[in-house]
DNA sequence: ATAGATTTGTTTGGTCATCAAAGTTTATTG
DNA sequence: CAATAAACTTTGATGACCAAACAAATCTAT
C-alpha cells in the first residue's frame, strides 16, 4: 500500500478516535449511551415497529438489541406490546418519557462540528460531503456482502429524517 | 443545523459503523482485539518504554492500559521489566512472538480500502486526504481542551511509521 | 391435519474496552 | 524525615457485543 493512503487510513482512524470521545461526553451528558440513543432515534422515525427492525437498521444482532431495549424499558423510554397476527413479535414505541428525551438530547457530535462545518463557504461544504461519501463507498462496497449492515443509503435515510429536529 | 450539515454527520456515522465492522473481522481474524494490535504497533515503532507512555499515546488511561498488557503478556507477545534508574516505571518491549505476530497481522482496514483508493486517480486521492484531514480538524478543534486525547498530528506520526511495513 | 422447518425474540454466558477510586511502591521536595 | 507526587496495579463497575441454546408462533409440504 502507498504512503498516501496509508495516511488517508491514519487519518481516518484519527476521526474515529474523536469521535468516540464526543460519544463519551453526550452520555455523561444525557445518561444515555449513543447505542441507546440511535436506537430511540430509529424508533422515532420508524413509529412503532418490531424488534427485528430496529436489529437489522442499526447493524446489531437481536441479542444486543433486546439489552438494549431491556435498558431503555427499565428507564421507561419504551414500550413493548405483543403482535397481534404475528404473536412472536414484539412491537416497540416510544413512551413520552422517551419522546421528550429525544427532543431534549443534545446533539453532540453534530453541535459542535456542525457550526464549525456551516462556518466553512459552500463549495468547500460540498467538497467535503462528497470526499466523504466516497470514503464512505470505498469502505463500504468491500464490507456490503461479508455481514448484515446496512447500504450507507438506508443509513442515510435513517439518520437525516430522525435527527432533523 | 443546516441539512448539508446533518447529511455530512450521517456520513461521518456510516463511516463509523462500517470500521467498526472491520475491526471485527480483524479480532476475528487475528485473536488480537484492535486495541491489542494499536498497542502493539505502538511498542514496535516507540521501542522498549514505559507503560504510562503508551497510555498517553492511545489515549487511554492506565488501568485500561495495565488490563490491555495483561492479556498481551498472557499470549506472550509483550515483556514488562522494572526500571533500573525509576523503579515505579514498567518498561515494555516486544517480545519475539510479538513482533511475528505483528509482521503476520492483516491490515484488515487498510488492505481493502488501500486497493480501491489507489485505483483512484491521482487528483482524487489527494482530494480525499484534504477532505478527510479538514473534517479531522473540523472536530479535533473542539475535542482538545476537554480531554486527554492525541492531537491529529501526534496520531499521524505514530500510526504513518508504525505502520510502514 | 401434522411433523418439520423457519422465524422472532429472549436468555445465558462470555469476551472485550474502558473508567474511577483505592492501594502500593518508589521518587522528590521542603 | 515527613509530606507529597508519580507510576503502576487492583478492584469493581458499566456498556457493547456476540454465539448458542431455547421458547413460542407461524409456515409448509405432504
Amino acid at each position: 500500500m502507498n504512503q498516501r493512503s496509508k495516511h488517508a487510513v491514519t487519518v481516518l482512524r484519527s476521526i474515529l478516535r474523536v469521535t468516540a470521545s464526543y460519544d463519551r461526553l453526550v452520555t455523561r451528558d444525557t445518561g444515555l449511551t449513543v447505542s441507546q440513543l440511535l436506537l430511540l432515534r430509529i424508533l422515532e422515525e420508524e413509529g412503532e415497529c418490531p424488534a427485528g427492525t430496529i436489529a437489522s437498521r442499526m447493524g446489531i444482532s437481536q441479542a444486543t438489541t433486546t439489552s438494549l431495549l431491556h435498558k431503555l424499558d427499565q428507564k421507561g423510554l419504551v414500550q413493548r406490546r405483543r403482535g397481534d397476527i404475528d404473536k412472536r413479535q414484539v412491537w416497540l414505541s416510544l413512551t413520552n418519557d422517551g419522546v421528550d428525551k429525544l427532543a431534549n438530547a443534545p446533539e453532540g457530535l453534530q453541535t459542535k462540528f456542525g457550526e464549525r462545518f456551516e462556518a466553512l463557504a459552500d463549495w468547500e461544504q460540498s467538497m467535503l460531503v462528497a470526499g466523504l461519501e466516497r470514503v464512505a463507498s470505498l469502505l463500504d462496497a468491500e464490507k456490503l456482502d461479508a455481514s448484515a449492515v446496512l447500504t450507507a443509503e438506508e443509513m442515510l435515510r435513517v439518520q437525516t429524517e430522525s435527527e432533523a429536529s
